[in-house]
DNA sequence: CGCCAGTGAGAACGATCGTTCTCACGTCAG
DNA sequence: CTGACGTGAGAACGATCGTTCTCACTGGCG
C-alpha cells in the first residue's frame, strides 16, 4: 500500500504542507516527517528546499490544468457550455476542504520577489490557464478581449473565494461570464 | 526633515520591506535599519513582529481605500463614471514602480493559515472594498449581483497585473465592467 | 553636585531553519 | 569470512530569526 515511490511521497507531503500553511512556514523536517522518509532520502531526491518548492509548483500546475481540462471536455455540449464549465469546476474546487486559494498566487506573494523560479512558475501557470481559456472562448466566436475578461473573472473568483471562504464566487463569475459572452457574440456570430 | 515621529518611520520602513519582499523574508533588524532607529525603540512601539505586521496592514488598508475614494470622488461625473473610475485608479496603481499585487492577498497567502490577525485584516480589507464598490454600483441602478461581479473583475485585475506585471489588466477589467453595467441597467432604469 | 530614568548601540540568547555529518547496521561481491 | 558500500536514524552545524539584555552615557530634577 505504501509502496509509492519516495519522490511522490515527498511531493505529496510537501504539497499538503506548503499549500496549507505557506512555504516558509513549513520546515524541511516537517516534510520529512510527513513523507515518512529520512532526511537523507529527501535531500537525495531534492537537493535543496528551493528545488522541492519548484517541483511542487510544477506538479501542481500540471495536475490542476489536467483536471480542469478533463472536467471541461466531459462537460461536452456547445463551446459556450464548455466555457461556463470552467467556472463550475472552479466552484467545485473552492468547495474542497482545505481550499486556500491559488497555490501560485500564494507562492508568488510569499517568494516571488526573492525566488525567480517561483515567479516564473506562477507566470507560467497563469499564462497557460489564460491560454486554455482563450482557446475555449475562441470556439464560442468571441474575440480575444473577451477571453482576457473571463480570465480576470476566474482569477477574481479564486481570490474572493480564498479570502472569504465563499465558494459562491464561482457562480457569480459564471453569471458575469455568461453576460460577457452574450454581449461579445451578439450580432457577431449568429 | 527627519522629524517624523518614530512610529511613522517604523511603519514606513516596514511597509516598503514587507510589501516588497514578503513578510517572512524581512527580519526585524532590516526594519530597524531602514527606519534608522534602534531595536529598543522599535520594540517600544511594536512589542512583537506580529503587532507590526498587523499595524502595517491596517494602515495600508486605510490609506489604500482613502486614496481610491478621493480619486473616485474627484472623477465626479455620473455614478457610472464613478464606477469606471475605480478601474482607472487600479490602472494607475498597477503602473506604480514596485507594484507587487495586493498586500492583503500576499499576506493572506503567506500567513493567513497561521496568523488569524492577518486573515482577519485581509477579509476586512476585501469586504470594505466590495462594500464601497457596491455603493457606487447601487447608485448606477444595477443590482447587488452586478457589484459582486465587478468586485471579481477588480480582484482578478490585481492578480493578473501582479503576476504578469501588466497594468493593462485594469483596462480589460474596465471594459468588462462597462459591458456588465450595460447589461444590468438595460431596460431596468432608463 | 548627585541621582536616576531613559537612551543608543549593539551584543547576547534561545529557538528554528536548511543542510550535512556520524555511525551503527545490513547486504552483497569476492 | 571480509570488506566496501548504501541506508536509517538522528545528531550536529552554521546561519538567521525574534526578542531581550548589557552598559556606558545623557539630561533633568532634588
Amino acid at each position: 500500500m505504501e509502496q509509492v515511490d519516495p519522490r511522490t511521497r515527498i511531493l505529496d507531503a510537501a504539497e499538503e504542507l506548503f499549500y496549507g500553511r505557506g512555504v516558509q512556514a513549513v520546515g524541511m523536517d516537517a516534510v520529512r516527517a510527513a513523507s515518512g522518509l529520512t532526511m537523507r532520502r529527501v535531500y537525495q531526491h531534492f537537493p535543496s528546499k528551493e528545488d522541492l518548492v519548484e517541483a511542487y509548483l510544477l506538479r501542481r500546475d500540471a495536475r490542476w490544468r489536467a483536471s480542469l481540462a478533463v472536467h471541461v471536455s466531459r462537460a461536452g455540449g456547445t463551446p459556450r457550455e464548455q466555457v461556463l464549465a470552467v467556472f463550475d469546476w472552479l466552484g467545485d474546487w473552492f468547495a474542497e476542504p482545505g481550499f486556500r486559494g491559488c497555490a501560485f498566487v500564494n507562492s508568488f506573494g510569499e517568494l516571488g520577489a526573492t525566488t525567480p523560479a517561483v515567479a516564473a512558475a506562477a507566470r507560467h501557470h497563469k499564462a497557460e490557464f489564460a491560454g486554455y481559456l482563450a482557446g475555449l472562448v475562441e470556439a464560442v466566436g468571441a474575440p480575444p478581449a473577451t477571453a482576457a475578461q473571463l480570465s480576470l473573472l476566474a482569477e477574481g473568483a479564486i481570490t474572493v473565494a480564498a479570502v472569504h471562504g465563499d465558494p459562491g464566487a464561482a457562480a457569480e463569475a459564471r453569471e458575469a461570464a455568461d453576460v460577457l459572452l452574450d454581449a461579445a457574440t451578439r450580432g457577431r456570430k449568429r
